[in-house]
RNA sequence: GACCGGGUAGCUCAAUGGCAGAGCAUCGGCCUUUUAAGCCGCUGGUUGUGGGUUCGAAUCCCACCCUGGUCACCA
């Protein structure tokens, strides 16, 4: 099947003159845009009155073959690119001539070609570009492989549109495949499916499925906005180390590599914390970064090995600006991509499966009193009853529920497990134990909890916000004391403690999941769905 | 890393121990208003890989590979 398409494109090449890979193009407008510019004005002048001249817009489009029918001798063609997922074109053998007919009928799907022609609609309404038609388009053109049409061969208006004396040129074909696809299509209707191939070949999903090229637009689109947004409260956009001597900001596995020249052992980032708040040290009093952290993790449907985080830093402020900035910053940023602030995800027959509320001001609460709440126990600097061990696992047994802790980790534990994935409307949870955070401040009231809050949407962790530890003896004594598995400790950088001592204002600090962010906005099941090339191992030979 | 599910034609899927199939795509015809076009005809397979059981294996067994989900780790 293969060898049928590859001798397709050197029949292009041969008999028809082209080259199947075509060239530069100029005057192409997006499918889209060739869609709006239908006149029906026009259109009804024309076919009320076709010798009274044509009034209709001519236009230039490029797209991928989405489906080819071939009526005798008139083809129909939808065409897709990222803006329109499927603009009809129509090409006539009388309108075309012979030559570029055939070329028309030989093109496959998947195909990437060229049409040009006056916009119309077909007698059941559909808005079509119609190839060579009307006086504003025109065959193959003049070259060794022209073809006898009767259209006649003046240049395009859309050209003549831009320059006062266009200049004499070789008029533009109709109709050209400008690209031969050597690859056979997924189905027509039901698409590529198959999870593993749309990530293994994501530039097939792309343009088979058009609501994940939407997802990724949009995904796109929530970024700039953040970043406007960002820009607009007087933030600096940095960058910050990836490549570092010392991970630190975070408790995670690193992913290791190696210098050659310095012969120097690397880790890849797996947060810019640290970096970030060298530069309050330095002056800049607001900063922020939105870029990629690498952890060497488990893979899952919320996980990746590299993720898009933005971190952001405000020199006066505490958790609570920080709080307030990114409740302010999530709805803006919805307002403007999606217009609305309730966000529904649906699933695939359309129906809401979860609705989330934006709506401000989003619930705050302590760890203490949400987890008392939910379980009726108080996990507040006493270990947990046994009965309460014994109810809670009972009652969640698909969990591996860990009690080995010190009180702290135990409302922790309790927290994320069972409580979080609930947390589905926005939820600052603030009072963490400052155990498990040795970058933040203390609480001055009581300091076994921690100036934090933890933001839940969408029932997953989306942004932590700190009052930054700005004492560098205390921070030392964080990281010579910290909890949990060795390999994710943090190393004690000293260089950052030297920063600290020449002294850090207090500030308010905070990081956001990027792609845990595009996937409630966007309704995501899975982080692979929001990430263009997420992780794949690759396939045996 | 553990557990459960999946891998059959380009795509979407059937076939539970007895000739490996369908729709679409492909290929050859007919058709100038179709749009999952239609009609006629034809193709297309190392059933993820390697072993085993059996007269006979897509199907049962073992190992491995890739993968979706859950759990663990983590954001």
């Amino acid at each position: 099947m293969l060898a049928i398409r590859k001798a397709k494109l050197e029949r292009i090449r041969d008999e028809f003159g082209l080259d199947p890979y075509g060239q530069r193009t100029e005057g192409l407008i997006p499918l889209a845009d060739a869609r709006a510019a239908y006149d029906q004005a026009a259109d009804q002048q024309f076919k009320d009155n076709p010798d009274a001249g044509d009034p209709r817009p001519v236009v230039k489009v490029a797209g991928r073959v989405m489906q080819h029918r071939v009526m005798g001798n008139l083809i129909f063609m939808s065409l897709r690119d990222a803006t329109d997922e499927g603009l009809q074109i129509a090409v006539s053998k009388k309108a075309v001539g012979n030559e570029t007919f055939k070329l028309a009928k030989l093109t496959d799907l998947s195909d990437i070609v060229i049409a040009q022609g006056p916009l119309a609609t077909t007698k059941t309404g559909e808005v079509t570009v119609w190839a060579g038609m009307g006086s504003g388009a025109s065959g193959l053109g003049s070259g060794p492989a022209a073809d006898t049409n009767d259209a006649p061969n003046t240049p395009a208006n859309a050209d003549s549109d831009a320059s006062p004396n266009p200049k004499p040129q070789t008029p533009a074909p109709a109709f050209t495949v400008i690209t031969k696809s050597l690859a056979l299509p997924p189905g027509k209707f039901h698409g590529l499916q198959d999870p593993e191939t749309r990530y293994r070949k994501r530039y097939v999903d792309l343009y088979t499925n058009p609501h994940v090229m939407k997802t990724m637009q949009q995904r796109i689109a929530i970024i700039d906005a953040m970043r406007d947004y960002l820009r607009d409260k007087g933030f600096l956009e940095v960058e910050t180390p990836m490549l570092q001597t010392l991970h630190g900001g975070a408790a995670a596995r690193p992913f290791h590599t190696h210098h050659n020249a310095l012969d120097l052992p690397l880790t890849l980032r797996i947060a810019p914390e640290l970096y970030l708040k060298r530069l309050l040290v330095g002056g800049m009093p607001k900063v922020f970064e939105i870029n990629r952290n690498f952890r060497n993790e488990g893979v899952s449907p919320r996980h990746n090995p590299e993720f898009t985080m933005l971190e952001a830093y405000e020199a006066f402020g505490s958790y609570e600006t920080m709080a307030e900035l990114v409740e302010d910053m999530v709805c803006t940023v919805a307002q403007k991509v999606f217009g609305t602030l309730t966000i529904e995800h649906k699933n695939e027959d359309g129906e809401v499966t979860r609705t989330i509320n934006l709506e401000r001001p989003w619930r705050r609460v302590s760890m203490v009193d949400l987890v008392e709440e939910r379980t009726g126990w108080k996990f507040d600097q006493q270990p947990a009853s046994d009965e309460i061990i014994d109810r809670l696992r009972s009652e969640n047994k698909g969990k591996d529920l860990d009690f080995s802790g010190t009180p702290a980790e135990q409302l922790v534990e309790v927290y994320e497990k069972l409580i979080e994935p609930t947390l589905i409307d926005p939820c600052y949870v603030t009072h963490v134990p400052s155990v498990i955070i040795p970058l933040a401040k203390k609480n001055r009231e009581d300091p076994f909890f921690a100036d934090v809050y933890e933001l839940a949407i969408n029932g997953v962790e989306i942004s932590p916000g700190y009052s930054e530890l700005n004492d560098p003896a205390v921070q030392e004594a964080n990281f010579r004391s910290q909890v949990g598995d060795e390999a994710e400790q943090q190393q004690i950088d000293e260089d950052f403690l030297e920063a600290l001592r020449v002294g850090m204002p207090p500030a308010g600090g905070m990081g956001l999941g990027i792609d845990r962010l595009v996937m409630m906005l966007t309704g995501a099941p899975s982080i692979r769905d929001v990430i263009l090339f997420p992780l794949m191992r690759p396939e045996k030979q």
